[in-house]
Formats: structure tokens, sequence, C-alpha cells
DNA sequence: AAGATTATTGCTTTATTAGCAAATCGTCAA
DNA sequence: TTGACGATTTGCTAATAAAGCAATAATCTT
């Protein structure tokens, strides 16, 4: 992550931490919520919330609360036009119907995994490429293997003082993603997955009963040729 | 949209601004190009963009450039799974098989249309449900039919002084949405849209030679019907 | 309907931001 | 390879925007 400017720039820096916040949440939020989950005065918050509102970020409801508004769903499109990972999803179906494992593509942001695509075994393609959900990184084999491409630092200063989805402590964390870093996937849960995109920290992988440490080498030269097909997508 | 607080962010509404132009740019884009673009000082911009990419909603390039960051897909997944629109595909696939013509779904914000989907005749699946492309609104017969729900006022401010693709004029701008608004549904360059969602501005439509005035009332009721699909699983 | 809770406004003080000039960096041509 | 040029970034100071407190308005609960 690149150096603030030497003059910071206070209020977006809050501004976008509201931001996320309320585009985090399931339901529409209101100003008190926002300020007590980020530790900011609720006048601020209110100011905050209701720019965001104006300029089509975040929506105003009836119950003076706020939600996503209209203009994220097009920066979403703009990104990921841009980014061009709507190009992997032909791969990833091929890889569904190759194994008809459960098969995802997801992004690592801090602590979430983000769904682009996840494909349960016989599920119609049509739920699976638009799902968009997100999941803690530690629950998620692809979250565990981008994890991995981190510091120890970094991942310590995401996680130190709170509890860690699906491990019991930040050490216990560490020992699974120094595995991961060590073998270039991620072996976990009956997940298998790899990094392929460190830019948007992307990763791909598929998880199944028959998935284990003994069957890695039967699978992965699938996964990896899957990574090699979506990379050519990207370049061309 | 809602009015801005008493006493609005300044600092966020130039940051959004900032973001929105670098997200709808298909290229890195300098500091310098940023400024001009916006009539922004450019230290100014530097200390916003900078700031941005330290967030992680920018991408700081190593030709000193700036470009989307990877904090700006995992917003976008936690909003199309929040607004439920990822659940519209099965019933755009179904139109679309019935019909075999170019199927759309879009999103309205200021001037363009963000396709979540868009299929030509006889398109694999997979390349139609993700190809996430932003076009002009006046291009566009969803743009169209969203922009016959704004008023007068809010379609000149958004046009005033501005080339309009598609159209010589804003009187015959207005002429057209003015005929739509009426109808209760846009038909226009053989296109047939009409809204669904009034907090995203999103519209469903197709087009076709055979996409007339005359044939309207023969593919209006599938339409509606594809719409009350939609808003079924919408509200489920 | 009344009271409690939350959001929003007005005002004053404070801290952040803006802009100018200088320094640094990257690219290109000779 | 070196120097010139254009773009980006920094440092400093002045100005203005932002912050916070108390009061007001709106919504929710009983």
């Amino acid at each position: 992550m690149v150096a603030l400017p030497k003059q910071p720039n206070k209020s977006l820096i809050d501004g976008i931490r509201c931001l996320q916040e309320v585009l985090s949440r399931a339901e529409p939020v209101g100003v008190g919520q926002v300020a007590t989950e980020l530790g900011l005065e609720t006048t601020r918050v209110h100011r905050i919330l209701r720019t965001l509102a104006a300029s089509g970020m975040l929506r105003w409801t009836d119950k003076r609360k706020y939600a996503p508004g209209p203009a994220v769903p097009v920066l979403a499109t703009q990104t990921m036009h841009a980014s061009g990972f709507y190009r992997a999803i032909g791969p990833m179906v091929e890889l569904h119907k190759d194994l008809n494992m459960i098969t995802a593509m997801g992004l690592l942001w801090n602590r979430s995994v983000s769904y682009l695509f996840h494909a349960e075994p016989d599920q119609a393609l049509t739920s699976a490429i638009g799902s968009f959900d997100v999941w803690p990184a530690t629950v998620s084999g692809l979250g565990v293997a981008l994890l991995a491409l981190q510091t120890d630092q970094t991942v310590e200063e995401l996680y130190v003082g709170r509890e860690i989805p699906g491990f019991n402590s930040l050490p216990h964390l560490l020992d699974t993603l120094s595995e991961a870093r060590e073998r270039g996937y991620a072996i976990h849960h009956n997940t298998l997955a790899i990094c392929i995109d460190e830019t948007f920290q992307a990763a791909i992988g598929f998880s199944s009963q028959k998935v284990s440490v003994k069957s890695v080498s039967k699978y992965l030269p699938r996964l990896l040729k899957c990574k090699q097909e979506i990379l050519d997508v990207l370049h061309a």
C-alpha cells in the first residue's frame, strides 16, 4: 500500500471509512450507529453521510438512515470492466464443469473475501456467476491463500485484538499462513486455492471432501491450468 | 437526490469527484490530467489521489499514475449483494432464451448506463452476464427509459452546454423523453425498454430489427412479465 | 398523546486545507 | 550518458473549512 501524501486529506480518510461502513451493512444504518462503530462524533458523521448521500454514493432512506446509493454500482461496473476480471468467468465455468466441485473466485481486501464466482456442485451457472457475497477471509480457502501473500506484520496489524473466525489465536493463523506461503497454494478445510493476481489480490480455488493434503498433487495442475487460462484472457 | 447537510464536507465532495474521474478511465491517469478535467489545482488533486491510494480505493502505479484500487471491488460486491440485483440474472437469461434478441439490464447514473447484463443473439451467457460495460445514456434504450423518469429540469441540468450523443439538440432529447414518459416504456432505435427500479434507476430491455412502434404491443407483455419475475425474486 | 431517543442545525473556535514556490522525479532527445 | 523539460511532490504560511457543543426538530415506543 502506498504511503499517504505529506499532507493527507483527513476529511477524505474518514469519509471513505464512513462510506465503507455503510456499504458493509446488510440494512440501512443510522448516523449514531456509524459514529459508535467508528468512534467518531455524531455531528461529523451526519455531515459526512449526508454529503455522500448528496453525491449519490449513499442513499438517504425515509427512516433517516443511510444505504448504498445509485453511484456505487456504476463505479463497480467501471472497475470490473477496467480490471477485466469478468473475463475470468469462462475459465471458471470450464473448471466447474470438469470437477463439479464447489468452485470459486474471490478478491481479498482487509479481512474479507468478495466472491465474484461461487458455484456449488450441479449449481445453475446463472446463480453461480452473480452471487456476489462477502465472507471473512479466515474461513475461506481463497482468503487463506491470499492472506499468505501478506507479511506476518501486515496480518498481525489486521487481526491483533480481534477474534479470528476459524482460528483460536493469531499464532495459529500465522502458522497456517506460513505453510501456505511456503507451498505456493493453500489447502484449508478441504479447499485448494491459489492466488492469480496480486494487484487486486485475487484467488481461485475449489472445495470437496476429496480435496486433502494427500490429493493436492492430483488437483493442483488443473487449478494452475485454470489460472493460466485466466491470465491469458486478461492479457489478450 | 437528497439535499446537502447545512455544513457540507467540501473535501469529501471533491474527493469523490476525483475518485469517480479515475474510476471512469480505461487507463491509469496522472494528477495533472485529473486536475485539468475537473478544474482543480494540481497540489490539491495530488493530495486527494494519494490519500485515496493509501486507503485502497485507488492504486498508485509505477508510472506515478492512478488506477482503481483493491477496495473498490469489495464495495462493489457488497452493494451488488445488498441490492439483490444479481438475482435478476435468472429472469434475464430466460428472456434472452425466449426472444434470442439483444437483451440487457442496466443502471443509470448521471449521463451513463452501466450494463450488468448484455447478451447478443446466440451469445454465450458466460460473456453476457459479466461484461460490465458503461455507455452514454442517450444512445441506449435503457438509458432513454430511465432518463424519462427524471424531470425535464434534471435532464436539462445534466445535458445543458454538452453534446448529446444520438441527439442533435436538448429539445429533441426532451421530446423523446416526454413520449417515453407518457407511454410508460421507451421505444428507441429498435429497442424496447422499461424501468424496473427507481432507487437504483434500473431498466431492462431488448433490441431487434423486429422491434418498432408497431410491434410494441406484441413484445411489451413479455418484458413486463420479466420485470415482475425480477421484482418477485428481489422481494422474496 | 407523551416521553425518550436519534438526527440535524446554528454558532464559535480550532485545526485542517489550499495554494504558491521550490524541490524531486521520470522521460525523452541529442 | 547527459541535460532539458514536464509532471509530481514537498514545505510553508495564510485562509477557510471542519469540528464540537448545545439547542432544535423528527421519529419511535409505550
